[in-house]
DNA sequence: TTGAAAGCGCTAACAT
DNA sequence: ATGTTAGCGCTTTCAA
């Protein structure tokens, strides 16, 4: 009763003639005659036979599917990374297996296995927060398997990678900062084994230098989620020097500090102004909306696609090279209009 | 060079026995002799043997893969049923195939085609806003694959389901409006074709009915984006009776309507009161924090591929059944204190 | 206790 | 122009 798949063996069986021969005329083989390509033809598409993907594999070695690796699906940079990467990769013809690290180093580990158990020809990853030792990873370029990092890359191993111009984005956010009057600019940082943060504090600094404003070492902080946050920004106002400006890491650790400093009687933007990093759907939400800097998430993820798939199909190596995407700063509410 | 996988034969080849040996050494068949049993085991630890999974999928006809459609993965409430889904179906041994329909029709009928011709075992479903034909579909259960549709599902086709319990979110989260004080309450709703937007509508209109309040017309306006809150919400404020909460469809739209009343000059919860629905990383970010129904993504991706896989790998057509996952009212600070 | 052979769906080299 | 055969990696009768 179960009817099966349409197989290239009941196309032949119907026509009289044999399996190798409809595979012939599918692919336009120029051996066959037209008679026969076409009475194939509208055979396929009366049954609607779609070839096997599983044996396409098994025969080509290859199994078409790309592997994964993001930190947590939930943040907005991260879906939309995964969306670029789904795009293209699908109209390349190749499938997807997302796996989520959720920031755990053993997760991390775990998901490389079974990736690589599931035979995927090639692995994107974006590194979790505590990862510092990128074993797991060597066992994958050690298998030959194309790694491509992107985002939270490790310069501990060479692949290609896609990455952010995390500096000159933060340098941009603080420079308007700077410009729209703030002197006393805190910067809430993420965890410094991560280049991410590590280059946009640099960029920070950068713009605190150029413009001669005296880089002070308490007014860096790691602090790089909603619950940091409550933790650490009201200290900050308890101070003498009070701060006028905020660059945070991320959306989500601006947002919050904004609610903190309104909560602490500052007018936002007026007494303090707040750049965020990432420009996503939270930007819109909070109340002034928050200026922040535009990652590109979505070209993020078609690029390291089209990387890793260069190197699947490359036909001999090319030395491994590093995409930057250009960050771009979106102002919105919560900065002071300039001039 | 290229140092393929390990594969059965050659763990044959090495120990001077048969690959059909090594397959059965590997299951702990009976018939094996222990010396050999542990002769291979070794070896494959040694040499990091693993079973190609296309060979096993050709073999046992099945891809031991899921597919999922989803309409965005961007939303707070899609992305931990992802993580629901992922969980419980890597620990039963399936992989994730993950299509988005970004809310179009076009785009959820190929996501259908793509995932039938992957040959994946099962697929999961949540409808995009727009669909009203589904035969792409009966497209799926005519091929006798299983079908299992999550929280936005369709109800002219018999499937298992996994839904959220609208109608009664709907109603605690409005009653809890009206004990707090509430009498002019307005409800953002989604497009009624969704079976989950009516459902939501239900329960706002019966915890109207249950209070003695009158259902108005109205008061039921179609607005279930920011964007559509900030054409619809400022006009509620222009009549006479002046609203003095608001139950919206979801949280995105919940928390814009806040700004826009907040601007308006209203204080929230005090002046106006709201409550949102899915009570999602959006419902800390707002300023009061959101009170929301929290609608267990996890456990509805959980669920829906425990009924999917039993589906898959069950012996006998059992009549299909709707599982029904319980919301739960968060309180937080946009609605008065109640006593 | 082990091995040989067939087959899952498809393709490609090699007949015919 | 079409068919036969072998093989991708694995399992599973059946035979030895």
């Amino acid at each position: 009763m179960h009817k099966a798949q349409v197989t290239i063996k009941d196309i032949a069986r119907e026509l009289g003639i044999s399996p190798s021969t409809v595979s012939k005329a599918l692919k336009g083989h120029p051996d066959i005659s037209s008679a026969t390509k076409k009475a194939v033809k509208e055979l396929v598409a009366k049954w609607n036979y779609k070839p096997d993907p599983i044996a396409l594999s098994l025969k080509g070695g290859q199994s078409k599917t790309i592997g994964v690796i993001v930190p947590e699906i939930v943040h907005y940079f991260f879906s939309t990374v995964i969306s670029g990467i789904e795009d293209l990769a699908y109209d390349s013809g190749y499938h997807v297996m997302f796996c989520q690290s959720n920031e755990s180093y053993e997760r991390e580990v775990k998901a490389v296995e079974t990736l690589l158990s599931s035979r995927v020809d090639g692995i994107l990853v974006s590194l979790c927060k505590v990862t510092r030792n990128f074993d797991h990873f060597r066992n994958i370029t050690e298998n030959r398997i194309p790694l491509v990092f992107f985002d939270r890359i490790c310069d501990e191993i060479e692949t290609d990678r896609v990455i952010v111009d995390d500096e000159a984005g933060a340098f941009e956010g603080v420079s308007h900062l700077i410009k729209s009057g703030c002197r006393e600019i805190i910067h809430l940082s993420g965890p410094l084994n991560l280049l991410i943060a590590k280059n946009r504090m640099d960029g920070y600094v950068r713009a605190l230098k150029e413009n001669n404003i005296p880089v002070r070492e308490e007014n860096i902080v790691k602090c790089d989620t909603a619950e940091e946050a409550r933790s650490v920004v009201p200290g900050l106002f308890d101070k003498t020097r009070k701060p006028d400006g905020i660059f945070a890491v991320n959306d989500l650790t601006a947002a919050e500090a904004m609610k903190i400093v309104k909560h602490k009687g500052y007018k936002v933007p007026d007494n303090v102004s707040i750049v965020g990093f990432t420009s996503g759907m939270i930007s819109d939400l909070t109340d002034p909306s928050l200026t922040s800097v535009e990652q590109h998430g979505y070209i993020v993820g078609k690029e390291a696609v089209r990387l890793l798939i260069n190197r699947i199909e490359g036909k001999e190596d090319l030395p491994c090279q590093t995409t930057i995407i250009k960050t771009e700063l979106v102002v919105k509410g919560s900065t002071r209009k300039i001039g």
